[in-house]
DNA sequence: ATCCGTGCAAAATCTTTGCATCTCG
DNA sequence: CGAGATGCAAAGATTTTGCACGGAT
């Protein structure tokens, strides 16, 4: 299924008429064995076995994936540099994302919820919406026990 | 009523136990009179009657909004500078976001619509969800009308 | 064989910091 | 008066770019 799924990616680069280098390929597979991870770009460095990889060819590689569809950039913490999320295959939409205030975990929540929102708001505003980005912020779970118990 | 706001958000001033200066009077009332746009420092910057005031304090000032809750830092459509954006006195919560994917221009919406989408979230996934940012993306009515008279 | 991609280093851009001076409370 | 704010310039950090070389199709 993993090797399908990389297939599939593979594809998505060849329909950018790029082409297909080791690099590249690295570097997918990086992101398709940490889907739980939001890396970022220093993080990917470190990740490649062949630190003979220039860092420019990082960037390159990432803002290409983004413009196949492959990648989003997103910056859930303010953070002065980018962070990675890799795009679900079979979705038509971006997944929306919790992130705690007080450990800066992020949860990823993948039930979409959004249509009859956006109904309402395209009939309202005369907007046609193609997507969203939805981030939550609180306490996660972890952190609420936490406070329980300093009380 | 504009007058009476400005005294609120210098009250937020005077909570973070930070001093009012002509610098974060003259900052604040640049948001205050351009509360549509989404302004990125060097907007801020060019903006300011006295020429003196320092890029370094311009930058410290929004931040310590930041911090007091006057400004919130957005960045909708992935630039590498940051813009900010007033926030509301009266509303719990952070307004949403409708980004035209063609012309890039930012419409506010200010229709909650989120609370039961969040319960729900809550209760599934054991959260405490104290705040949210939506974005949306598609096409404006604008945008719209163009691609229709080119067909 | 031809483009496109890569690696290296330098450049560019936004933002932060150090320090002396000034000013609000 | 004293802690905090400012202005200037320099430093920091991430990301982009130029160019010669190498590799994929």
């Amino acid at each position: 299924m993993r090797e399908n799924d990389l297939e599939r990616y593979i594809d998505k680069i060849k329909q950018m008429h790029a082409k297909i280098t080791p690099q590249r390929i690295e570097i997918l597979k990086i992101f398709l064995s940490n889907q739980e991870d939001h890396l970022t770009t220093e993080e990917i460095i470190s990740r490649l076995s062949d630190s003979k990889t220039g860092q420019a060819t990082v960037y390159r590689t990432l803002e290409l994936f983004c413009q196949a569809g492959i990648l989003k950039k997103v910056n859930f913490k303010n953070e002065d540099f980018a962070r990675y999320d890799l795009l679900d295959l079979d979705s038509k939409h971006f997944h929306h994302h919790f992130i705690c205030t007080q450990c800066e975990k992020v949860i990823e929540i993948n039930e979409d919820l959004l249509e009859p929102i956006e109904e309402q708001i395209q009939k309202e505003h005369h907007l046609v919406i193609t997507n969203h980005e939805l981030i939550f912020r609180g306490i996660c779970q972890d952190c609420q026990n936490k406070s329980d118990i300093n009380e």
